[in-house]
DNA sequence: GACCTTAATGTTATTTTATAACATTACACT
DNA sequence: AGTGTAATGTTATAAAATAACATTAAGGTC
């Protein structure tokens, strides 16, 4: 990661298309929440550190009820609203972002940085790549700042196929 | 529309927040609709006319059974697929647009361009305005190429306080 | 440790949003 | 007029989300 290209791709181009070692990046993920988590003085309970294993597990964008049937079976409540309060946790801090073109969620893994997210979702595969958006974010505020409104939130997504199912229809 | 101010306007700041002729948008947006449906050789019927009318009185977002009720009260069909199905091909056509944020609709005011829509979109209100976003979509597509994956929808919602909201909160 | 307050969890019930499937009608073309 | 296709209308159901309230667990005070 020292290289200007890792530099580059670090900060602008998205990660979830891209070969990666599965199992340190869900691990670290889960000690940049817990850290977090301590460092706000919030606690992350058994079913929320649950709900955040189950997205990195899978490592694509997952319903609420799929989640939910996740943690049904790992004995917590089974009702709708015990994945929506996990969720809506996780997303409020920061460690799951929503994909509203989908009504899915998504584990970040972006968590060391304050950011808006972007996402880059494949309507073939349903697979999402998020990526750093800073430009496309500072477009917005600037436009926006000018006619006196104030963005707190900015939701940022492209849909289209990605490289795996582009080479699939044309092999 | 001739000076450089105005083109700035044109170019990248919302119209949702500012004064207009309310008459003069509508019965223009509609003739554009018009124009365009024949151009495509597309069919715009009663019901789908009624439908981009209802959005276009309206100059907000409107979620799909709040135009139903309306439908239904000019005589067309009541259940939501004659809702649903009027919206798809404003959408599809580009004469209005889904906010995702809040899985509603809007009239298009840029019918005139091709373009990526951006919406700013206020919480206290939900008051929305559109905004071309040429530079934002710029710099997804870009980083979303340099991974081989092909962009063909984008979505950019920011949501917030307008400025009008601003202004009863701090009088 | 007992007590109190608050936050988190779990449940029931309901609301809101969206689509599948199929019958019927209107249109475009020959 | 006859035929194929697109559009409309309906019934039924699926999917996503939240309101309201009871119960349990955690953190702080005495």
């Amino acid at each position: 990661m020292t290289s200007k290209a890792a530099e580059i791709n670090e900060d602008s181009l998205p990660l979830g298309f891209a070969q990666h070692n599965h199992g340190t990046c869900m691990s670290e993920a889960l000690s940049t929440a817990d850290a977090l988590c301590v460092a706000r003085g919030l606690r992350f309970t058994p079913v929320r550190r649950k709900a955040l294993e189950i997205l990195l597990q899978d490592h694509r964008a997952m319903g609420a009820y799929a989640i939910l049937d996740r943690l049904r079976e790992e004995g917590f409540g089974s009702q709708p609203p015990v994945a929506y309060r996990a969720l809506d946790f996780l997303v409020a801090n920061g460690l799951a972002h929503k994909i509203e073109r989908l009504n899915a969620f998504i584990a970040c893994v972006h968590t060391h940085h304050s950011h808006t997210p972007a996402f880059i979702i494949c309507r073939s595969c349903d697979a999402v790549a998020e990526a750093l958006s800073t430009t496309a974010r500072g477009v917005l505020h600037e436009a926006a700042h000018a006619t006196g409104f104030h963005i707190e939130r900015t939701v940022i997504e492209a849909e289209g196929i990605c490289p795996t199912c582009t080479d699939k229809a044309n092999p």
